[in-house]
Parts: structure tokens; C-alpha cells; sequence
DNA sequence: GAAATGATCGCGGGGATCTTTC
DNA sequence: ACGAAAGATCCCCGCGATCATT
């Protein structure tokens, strides 16, 4: 459970809401945002993502409409951690060159390994990836991660061909 | 300010829904139950687009993750075609400057309207806009077509102000 | 000498700023 | 001649191929 705060008169909004006494406001909330909320429902509690959310994300119009390698690079790291966080979180900490570290919570990390690292943000992430590297690089750190997260060859081929897609 | 405690998905789910870093729970909450709510009072046409697009557009999680504003400029172009073919034609064919036209649907009468006027083809779109442009012009330009094309003060005051956040 | 890794720097696009026109 | 509007040069910065290093 977690706890958040909101104003007063949304608060009333939300409470008047109410199907059933003793309703709780996750109930309430869920119905009123249900369209939205559907999918995640029905996912099991502790992973809001699987392996299909990744393949997906590779096939989208979003993704292929986006040229530029770097963006591409940062959403399948971000994907890959929503996927499985604790899995991430291992891969991740395994994972460098001979001097750089690749990833890490820390841009101080980053940067202290190498010059010119350029780290950046994965988004909805506690992570921060380097980004000064060509293409064979960045194809290595994203295979890396999904060999040691023990995703399937099959997926982590489709994975890469989509990545070079021009 | 109340507090109130929902389950660990729908707190994901929330906050993946954050449109502005530091946006608040009451924020996020009553632009997801506001559009909710107007979605199912208003839905009288069965047109394609209305203007309530151009709206959501501006505020979406696309358009606001698109900093480069030749970018956000051109959705917005493509946006207004969709809603109105014939009054974006309209608008379009008497919009240019002393030298420049704005739009076409050649290549060619932009190229030679002036010098690096670097024409981008508008999607889904049979026309072209230059692109080597100033913000302020980027703005002329948007607000001229939209008000060319009878759209109301304060809308096209809320898509010029979202076109420009940072 | 070859392969793997690091990181410099060339290239291109965006759009502020300078130039020109009205 | 002066200010404002419009045009377009060109600086800046990010990307990532290419070169340098291990």
C-alpha cells in the first residue's frame, strides 16, 4: 500500500463516489478509471510487465518512428526493467567494460569510469546507462542484459534486428 | 490536503501518468477523471476529429516527451488538417509572408518562395510546411492558421502556450 | 596482429540571432 | 531614418562513425 495526498474538494469527489460502505479508495478508483486500468488488473501483483510488453515495444509505430539509436537504446532499458526489475537490477551490476561501467543508480559512477560517458536517465527507472558508444556497443549492452536475464535467444534476435532498423 | 491509501499498481499506474516532473496526485487524478468524465457527457458527432484532438494533443504524454519543436509543430499541423480538410486548405493556401509561402502541397513553390526554407512534409497530409523558422514565426504561423480557421481564443491560447513548455 | 573497448571529433539538424525588407 | 516584421545565416549541441587505445 501506498499513501498519497490530494486536495480537499478532490478528495470529496472521489468519497461520493462510493458503490458500497467500507469501500476502499483503490476500489473506487480503479472503477472510475477502468478503461485505463483494465489490462492492469489482470496482471499478476508484483510485475506490471512481461516479456510480450518488450516485443511489443520493438514492433511499435512509436518505437520505429524514432531515429535516433540513443532514444531507442534508453526505452528498451527502460522496458527490460519494468519487465523484471530484480533481474535488471543483477544484470545491470554485472555488466562493463574494460574501464566503464555501463550502468549504474549513480551518474557520479558514470562518470568517474571513463571520459565523455555521457550518461543519461532511464526513464521510470532508479538507473542511469552511458550513452557515448557506436551502435556495435549498444547492441552489446542490450544483449548482455537480456542474456543475463535469461531472456529467450529468439526474442533478444528479434530485439536487435528491430534496434538497427532504419 | 486529505491523504488517502491505495494498493502498489494503481500508485504505478498513477504515477506513469505524470505529464509534468513534480506534478502533484491531485493534478494527475483530475486530468484522468476530468477527460473520463467529459468523454462520457459530450460525444454528440460522429465526426473523425473534432477540435477536442487538437486539445489532447497538446497535452499528451507524446507531444510533451517531443522537445524539438519543428517537431511539436508540425503534429500540431498535421492535428488541425485532420480536424478541418477544407478550412485547413482554406487558411493554408492565404498564409505566407512577404517573400515566403508557408504552406503548399508542392515542394517546389516552398523551395523557391525563398532561401533553406526547408520544407517538411506534414503527415498523414497532402501538404508541406518550411521549417527554418524562428519559435516566434513557428507561433505566427500556428496561430494565424488556427484563428484562419475559426478556432477559438482560448484554445488558441492553450495549444501556443503547451507548444512552447519546456 | 587482431579483437575488444574507449572516446575523439565530424556531421547534420534546430532554431536563436543577426540581416534584410517593409 | 527608424522600428517592426520577415528572412535566412550560422552557432551550438547531440549523435554515433571513426579513429585511438588497451
Amino acid at each position: 500500500m501506498k499513501t498519497i495526498e490530494i486536495d480537499d474538494e478532490l478528495y470529496q469527489y472521489i468519497a461520493g463516489q462510493t458503490q458500497h460502505i467500507g469501500e476502499s479508495a483503490s476500489s473506487i478508483l480503479r472503477r472510475l478509471l477502468a478503461i485505463e486500468t483494465k489490462e492492469l488488473v489482470i496482471k499478476p501483483s508484483n510485475q506490471l510487465a512481461d516479456i510480450s510488453t518488450l516485443v511489443k515495444l520493438v514492433y511499435s509505430d512509436n518505437f520505429l518512428a524514432e531515429k535516433k539509436l540513443v532514444n531507442r537504446f534508453i526505452s528498451i532499458l527502460s522496458t527490460l526493467y519494468l519487465c523484471n526489475k530484480s533481474l535488471f537490477s543483477v544484470a545491470a551490476a554485472s555488466l562493463h567494460g574494460s574501464k566503464r561501467r555501463y550502468l549504474a543508480k549513480n551518474e557520479e559512477t558514470l562518470l568517474r569510469s571513463g571520459n565523455n560517458t555521457k550518461p543519461k536517465l532511464i526513464p521510470d527507472t532508479p538507473y542511469m546507462v552511458i550513452t557515448n558508444s557506436n551502435t556495435a556497443r549498444k547492441i552489446y549492452i542490450i544483449e548482455s542484459l537480456m542474456q543475463n536475464m535469461a531472456i529467450s535467444t529468439h526474442i533478444i534476435e528479434q530485439v536487435t534486428k528491430q534496434f538497427v532498423t532504419k
